[in-house]
RNA sequence: GGCCCGGUCGCCUAGUGGACUAGGGCGCUUCCCUUUCAAGGAAGAGGUCAUGGGUUCGAAUCCCAUCCGGGCUACCA
């Protein structure tokens, strides 16, 4: 049996860190398996479709470089995968199911049904369906529903229990009397999620149900479904969910969790991608750095684990700078192109890759670090200039120095720069640590950040020079 | 309230009855390297394995109970 697995996202906002990892999970699974992954929208709920929704997935995981073979745009064997252009399919296997007896339609109000929870919970028992339309003459209930508002509900049986074992959480029973009749069809003529995964599930031949761990509450309601059908099912494997800081599933009040966001904050695919692999899952080895490529080598459904792991942003900055680090020079310069101003000499980018790299958590770090090469002035203030212990006329003596002992420097090299920095320092009986520290927000306008001698040199005698007589001004005045 | 799931250092985790004096990584501290800052190297602090009972010669690992946390409980997904 070829593998076909599924990721199948509401359109209602831009994509989710928690979506990615349920779909990197089922990409490498279906990697392994030399199987057929696609992307099916789940948009049954009209109320909460957000405009560019599905842009933001697809732009969102094209630059995670997860692809997938069938789908809205790209179409295949089981098209349409939008599930609001699928409601035909839908309405038909609800028809099957109320002529079965296994369904039946429900006429009952909101009102009704609101009044009758509210009773319940006062009487303090637990809030579901009454049954109140279950009973209705089957042929008199048809004929209403040519011109009455309604849904179509499952018949739960009473009594009993179903079970599922589950890749993931294994052996899992649920007591039917705990199940509601749950709603089908809603009267809006659009499915609940509950019908239309099953069905499509099933009617596109998919293999391996993943998904997060929060709908495990709701697969005794789709083994139900299944059951009415007199379907099989396909093995189920739910993934532990990705928490926020305060342990509750992680959302937008716990920070970035949108895909964009880390795009534009300068975090790598590779890293994001590394990190979220290891929230739920981990290879029982010590390793830790993993591509695309070794986690589809690597990764075990077996090892993944139930708890659920919280979201860590210092945990994800440190991959990020592992995998800046792995990149060539060449690749980081054309991944620091978007967070790079326009007009910034792209020679001298290129010439202070190799110093900058190690210096990088995300990408977008680079212009703070590369902004003194472009600027005219860097205008650091008095306190800045003067380091502690030292006074400003000591600065200023080493600044002056250093312009003397720069003024006729040829070739004007880092190499050449540290001797002749060296010479100041012993001049004035500093150590070249010192002397560096004293010259260091003149040079760049600020404490710390690319090595002083490469950064001379990057910047060029004349704006060297012009800096050190401009701090020298300032710490004049 | 009901049903279900989970519970190893602050965080991600290894561990599936004996090699566990519970290992690794992030973060934190210190040191080395060093032109600042990083990166790199080394060391360290940090865990009564939620708690209490069992089972066993032996339990983080098996069983029971308790506690805590979470998910679901919609004509949302």
């Amino acid at each position: 049996m070829t593998v076909r697995v599924r990721f199948a996202p509401s359109p209602t906002g831009s994509l989710h860190i928690g979506s990615v990892r349920t779909t990197l999970y089922n990409w490498i699974f279906a990697r392994q398996h030399g199987g057929t992954l696609m992307l099916r929208i789940e948009d049954t709920d009209q109320d909460r479709l957000v405009e560019g929704a599905i842009d933001s997935i697809y732009d969102g995981l094209r630059w995670m470089g997860l692809q997938w073979d069938e789908g809205p745009r790209e179409g295949g064997r089981f098209a349409p995968y939008v599930q609001s252009e699928r409601l035909p399919v839908y309405l038909e296997h609800a028809r099957k199911l109320v002529e079965s007896g296994a369904a039946y339609p429900c006429f009952c109000s909101k009102e009704r049904l609101d009044q009758v929870r509210k009773a319940q919970a006062q009487r303090g028992e637990v809030t579901r369906y009454d049954g109140h339309c279950r009973s209705l003459d089957p042929k008199e209930a048809a004929t209403r529903t040519g011109f009455e508002r309604h849904v179509i509900r499952l018949k739960v049986p009473d009594e009993g229990t179903i079970a599922l074992d589950d890749i993931v959480y294994g052996h899992i029973e649920w007591p039917l009397k705990s199940i509601d009749d749950q709603v089908l069809m809603k009267s809006d003529g659009f499915p609940t999620y509950h019908l239309a995964v099953v069905v499509d599930d099933h009617v596109m031949g998919i293999t391996h149900v993943f998904r997060g761990e929060d709908w495990l509450p709701s697969t005794p309601k789709h083994l139900l479904i299944y059951r009415a059908f007199g379907w099989d099912v396909p093995p189920h494997g739910h993934f532990p969910n990705v928490l926020g800081p305060d342990s509750k599933k992680l959302a937008k009040r716990h920070g970035a969790t949108r895909v964009e966001q880390f795009r534009t904050d300068g975090f790598l695919p590779e890293a994001l991608l590394n990190y979220l692999a290891l929230v739920g899952w981990s290879p029982g080895t010590e390793d830790e750095i993993f591509s695309l490529e070794q986690l589809v080598a690597t990764w075990r459904i077996e090892h993944v684990q139930k708890a659920g792991g919280k979201w860590d942003l210092e945990r994800l900055r440190w991959f990020n700078g592992m995998w800046i680090r792995r990149l060539g020079h060449e690749e980081l310069a054309a991944r620091l192109e978007p967070f790079l101003p326009d007009h910034w000499d792209r020679a001298v980018v290129r010439a202070a890759v190799p110093i900058l790299q190690e210096r990088l958590v995300t990408l977008a770090d680079a212009r703070d670090l590369l902004e003194f090469l472009f600027v005219v002035l860097v205008e650091p203030d008095a306190a800045l200039l003067v380091p502690k212990k030292r006074t400003p006329e000591e600065v200023v003596a080493i600044l002056s120095r250093t312009e003397v002992a720069l003024r006729y420097l040829e070739p004007f090299e880092a190499g050449p720069i540290r001797s002749a920095l060296e010479g100041v320092a012993a001049d004035r009986g500093l150590s070249l640590r010192d002397t560096t520290i004293a010259l260091y927000p003149a040079i760049t306008g600020k404490r710390a950040g690319l090595p002083l001698f490469d950064g001379i040199a990057l910047l060029g005698k004349e704006r060297a020079l012009a800096r050190l007589r401009e701090a020298q001004d300032r710490l004049a005045a």
